[in-house]
DNA sequence: GTTGTGACTACCA
DNA sequence: ATGGTAGCCACAA
């Protein structure tokens, strides 16, 4: 679809995650009322100017773990801060995973 | 205009 | 459980 909307309503999606928690790209899309434009997401992220106040950093893809190639700059800042937001990591894996906020449905833990 | 690529996912083998 | 495939979208050439 071309719905000129779908980036705006993606970046309040993506404000709307509390701290603490991260959400996947999936989760987002849906959220935002597009199920299924996980990769849109992304692209949209990618898209983000550095100094954006979107918490970018608590997006992460559906494995748990940081979308960004490792090593890469975004990779490492996204970790730390997401370590600060206390979310533990565990062999650059999400160990915690809360997609809950604003009554919203939350996802189960894989793995667990 | 079409083609290819990418911070993705779900499904099937 | 791991690996390959197809579907999605936005953007650059």
């Amino acid at each position: 679809m071309k719905d000129p909307q779908f980036k705006a309503i993606v970046w309040q999606t993506m404000a709307a995650i509390p701290p603490g928690k991260v959400a996947t790209y999936g989760q987002i899309a849906s959220l935002s009322g597009y199920p299924g434009h996980a990769r849109g997401v992304g692209h949209i992220l990618k898209k983000l100017p550095p100094e954006t106040l979107l918490p970018w950093h608590r997006v992460i893809n559906a494995k748990g773990e940081i979308a960004l190639p490792a090593g890469s700059e975004g990779h490492q800042m996204q970790k730390q801060r997401l370590e600060q937001e206390g979310i533990h990591f565990q062999d650059d894996k999400i160990r915690l995973r809360l997609y809950q906020w604003d009554g919203i449905v939350s996802d189960q833990t894989p793995e667990t």
